[in-house]
RNA sequence: GGCCCCAUCGUCUAGCGGCUAGGACGUAGCCCUCUCAAGGCUAAAACACGGGUUCGAUUCCCGUUGGGGCUACCA
């Protein structure tokens, strides 16, 4: 046996709590997630937070709330705990301030007086002119006692690290070997003026202090990479292994935001999407199972067979027609689909006195078809139980037709006579109808269907005929059985 | 301006030098059917452009074009 030497797998996800959860911002949380479980690592849940003004904590409260949701769970995080905390940025400022310190010491950063008006000048200038330029290294020469004299004046300055020469390079588990020259990177201040860390150096400090072995995160971080590896390097810690994912766009390729609709978390729970096939379709974007046929992949199977480094380079644009698609494949299949008709039922007030259950069964057996998400089932519900004899008179195909209406005041002959419409009744009724009249397939069925709901579509009789009775026999408000639809519609057409 | 990343049907993608360029969603037609859906079948639909390298490029290299990111005391 060779003994495996791999450091062990931990990887973070590390969401600003600044708004609701972003589905690009899940995406990257998906593919960390499914890539820490694949490889029996530590999935880690860091804040980040050090945006003061825009952070709140109720939205680190949604955050919990719509990974767990979704079907993520974490190992370290602000909530559980862990052996590398505190797990919010803003609860490790002494810690990025101590580290700062240490590099000023080791002679690896030094302190910058230059003021940002004068910097922001030279860097505006030069654009003027179309040069380049970077923070030319004015302070790198300050001496100790200089910074000493200044820095006791109250004179504010910033930390900033002295970029070695030469090159950067990593291994991007989606982008390959990936290489920037340090002549281009401007001295990255790590402690800004107010001693708060910035975004650059905070990471760098987390990972290597929580020992993060991937990170994994957008690719809007890619070239900020060089300048983190830096940093690595000044503080003596390994450098982990990057995976930087493309971002996600809306239908006209721009990035996905709240003009393009539904974009966060809670409004595809709230809409009705169950959360595997969200799971499902956002790992789609930017990966596939490949091969022939289906693409509907439930999270067992996206554990086993997602891969992190076939994941591909380019954005993806974000279709709700196939997560539509994707969603009526797992309600039709999934065992909580009831239980979130029966919610859906209750806030819509369209629960029957009694008989709740079967109710519910009733009403996703007929309506499950024919819906993208649960949220659309109680105005369905109500299309197809409405009975409005105003609506019919549009029907002149039935109502001139006196075979037709003569079919329906037959029928309705036959229903006056029970008190209940059972399936079985109609069927025998049906068929009497038909060797009575002599009419069959569209001309049996239309009229009947026009009488029974005053409408020419709907779902199958056989489904809504045992719906209606139903509903009327459970006494859902303002829904009348078949009899009494059909003696409606003779006495108002007949 | 500089640096970096990206580029296959409308969309998501398979492809890793030789394929009739495959699948999924969507679209169209047909079937099923009392209707609308659903479901089944079929069809149309793509290698951004120009140079190389090679016997041979969707695939490798270089440009161009078009997107995107970074270049902050924002993350």
């Amino acid at each position: 046996m060779v003994s495996d030497t791999r450091p062990p797998v931990r990887v973070r996800y590390a969401p600003s709590p600044t708004g609701l959860l972003h589905v690009g911002n899940l995406r990257t949380g998906l593919f960390a997630w499914l890539f820490a479980r694949q490889h029996d690592g530590v999935f880690i849940l860091r804040i980040e937070d050090t945006d003061r003004e825009r952070s709140e904590r109720r939205f680190e409260d949604h955050i919990f709330r719509d990974l767990k949701w979704f079907g993520m769970d974490w190992d370290e995080g602000p909530d559980v705990g862990g052996p590398f905390g505190p797990y919010r940025q803003s609860e490790r400022q002494d810690v990025y301030a101590r580290h700062a310190e240490a590099l000023l010491e080791a002679g690896r950063a030094y302190r910058c007086f230059c003021t940002e008006e004068e910097l922001t000048r030279q860097a505006a200038e030069a654009k003027r002119v179309g040069a380049f330029w970077k923070y030319p290294g004015s302070c790198r020469s300050l001496t100790r006692d200089e910074v000493v004299r200044r820095s006791s004046t109250g004179e504010p300055s910033v930390i900033r690290l002295e970029v070695r020469e030469g090159e950067v390079r990593f291994d991007d588990m989606v982008h390959g070997e990936t290489r920037f020259s340090t002549d281009v990177i401007s001295d990255p201040i790590l402690m800004r003026s107010d001693g708060g860390a910035t975004y650059n150096y905070a990471v760098v400090v987390d990972d290597a202090l929580m020992s993060v072995s991937h990170v994994i995160r957008g690719d809007d971080h890619l070239s900020n990479t060089p300048k983190q590896v830096l940093i690595y390097e000044a503080l003596g810690k390994p450098v982990p292994r990057f995976a930087h994912l493309s971002t996600v766009l809306g239908p006209d390729q721009a990035r996905l935001s709240k003009r393009h609709g539904a974009t966060s978390v809670a409004e595809f729970r709230e809409a009705g999407y169950l959360p595997e096939a969200l799971m499902n379709y956002i790992a789609l974007l930017g990966w596939s199972p490949g091969g022939e046929g289906s693409e509907v992949v439930p999270p067992e199977r996206l554990l086993a067979e997602f891969r992190l480094d076939r994941v591909n380079k380019n954005p993806a644009v974000f279709d709700t027609g196939k997560l539509n698609y994707i969603n009526r494949q797992y309600l039709r299949s999934s065992h909580r689909t009831a239980g979130l008709v029966r919610e859906a039922l209750e806030g819509a007030g369209q629960i029957p006195p009694s008989g709740a259950d079967d109710w519910v069964s009733l009403v996703v057996e007929t309506l499950i078809g024919g819906v993208d998400t649960i949220r659309e089932i109680p105005a369905l519900l109500d299309t197809v139980l409405a009975f409005s004899l105003d609506d019919a008179s549009g029907e002149s195909e039935v109502i001139d037709d006196e075979g037709a209406m003569d079919l329906i005041r037959r029928f309705g002959q036959e229903l006056a006579a029970r008190e209940r419409l059972g399936f079985d009744d109609f069927r025998g009724i049906v068929s009497e109808l038909k060797s009575v009249t002599g009419r069959k397939g569209r001309d049996l069925f239309h009229p009947l269907r026009v009488a029974l709901t005053a409408r020419s579509s709907g779902p199958e009789l056989d489904k809504l005929i045992p719906l209606v009775e139903t509903a009327a026999a459970l006494g859902v408000p303002g829904v009348d059985g078949c009899r009494e639809r059909v003696a409606a519609f003779v006495a108002r057409h007949g």
